[in-house]
DNA sequence: CAGGGGTTGATGTGATCACATCTTCACGAG
DNA sequence: CTCGTGAAGATGTGATCACATCAACCCCTG
């Protein structure tokens, strides 16, 4: 039905609700499950040796979330990306992560500066190696580090939801994009204009390389929406 | 333990948990919950008469909307209004809010645009009937019919998550600011400088006007804020 | 009278069962 | 051959039970 779900080692004090709820939520990310299929309960309960019961719960939270749908039938599906959404998704990034990101710059000290810099420069290297998985993770892992150099309850949590959303999307045209990265056509790096604008403190300019920076990676798989969306229309249910 | 909830008929081929988390969402957003109380699910299901099972997935829905919070001792409260995150989400409606109004602006028909007068004619009513549960409603109302123009998939559910967490701290300054408006001091109609910008096509006026909306709706709750906050801390569990 | 440890009740978590609904497939009538 | 109807299996929903954990409370000891 669906290709195995990577599951990992339950950490102590974890409840079983909990943990699925993580595996199920990496897949999204990974793009296991493929828009448009519909999950059931048992099937997942069964692959991730569990009950019924934490399944449910999981599964519930992956609604309430917008990372997975409940259609009317009470099925639960993937949702579809459609060229609407995909807009909206996009000027909704925009504008939260600008707005967390000026936030945050004056908490950003110089350890986290090297971090993010750290972190920028290992996406970089997983670009040349072609390990695209390696290099959203350590794109989201860049971002990450910027908007929760001051807490934020509200905000971040929020961002979080928005990349869960675009996960299985992106993930479906990773693989087709690696040659234009590969081909030299990954654009101006908008992390070292990040990294730049925090230095010297430049909200406006901070503003301007987020944006930028979404809009890039976003074109990069913008070019591929239609086709994936058509491939996804003739995706077959269960 | 807590003040009555306040409970709908159930409508027919609605799901127990459906309506159950229906309940809880407006007691929540009625300021039933106290900020601080932890809530019990057992509790919870006998005052609404149903079984424990339909009140746990509608608290764990709540929970991943944010309107809740899990303490580590697994017990649901509802969240403490802090001034960090009184002024996160204040920043963050403004965001949203804003680019939902210029998404919105132009989908906006003549039909609509009468609703939206008639709703706020039912705001200044409410106003001045010293009705500020049914004002605060109609503001709601307001807004709404604006952002829903167009199909909205994503930013909606976040603006309208948004303001459940608003909801309990709203409540409980609402009777305090009461006598504040019929002193006069409610300032100028941003509705009619909305719908005034909507009518002229005119984006940056909507999102001035939206922006001054939220905040004179803001800083009329806002100076409750720290007694408030106060009370909380006092406030006893169970 | 104050502090500590044990006990008892309450609470969340997970499992299992019963039931209503939906999907699907096959059979038969037109 | 096509469409409608029926049954059987699958699926989500809700209820109940068992268990581990946590909290408050009380009694005992110093």
């Amino acid at each position: 039905m669906v290709a195995r779900i990577p599951v990992t080692t339950r950490c102590e004090g974890e409840t079983l609700q909990e943990w699925t709820y993580q595996q199920l939520r990496r897949a999204i990310l990974s793009g296991v499950f493929r828009p448009g299929v519909s999950v059931t309960m048992r099937g997942l309960a069964e692959e991730l040796d569990v009950s019924l019961m934490p399944v449910r719960e999981a599964l519930r939270r992956l609604v309430a979330e917008h990372a997975l749908t409940l259609l009317p039938n009470r099925r639960v599906t993937v949702p579809q990306m459609t060229p609407a959404r995909f807009d909206e998704l996009c000027a909704t990034r925009i504008a939260l992560e600008c707005l967390a990101a000026e936030r945050a710059m004056l908490a950003v000290d110089e350890k986290r500066l090297a971090q993010m810099q750290a972190t920028d420069e290992a996406m970089n290297e997983a670009l040349l190696s072609h390990d695209i998985a390696a290099a959203v993770s350590a794109n989201y892992e860049f971002h990450s580090l910027l908007y929760t150099a001051a807490p934020s309850d509200v905000l971040f949590p929020l961002i979080e939801n928005l990349w869960l959303q675009f996960g299985p999307f992106i993930h479906g045209v990773l693989d087709r994009v690696s040659d234009d990265f590969s081909a030299g056509n990954y654009p101006v790096d908008r992390h070292r204009e990040t990294l730049s604008a925090i230095q010297s403190r430049d909200a406006f300019a901070l503003r301007v390389a987020i944006e930028a920076d979404i809009r890039d990676g976003i074109s990069a798989v913008g070019r591929e929406e239609l086709r994936v969306a058509g491939d996804a229309s003739q995706a077959k249910r269960q």
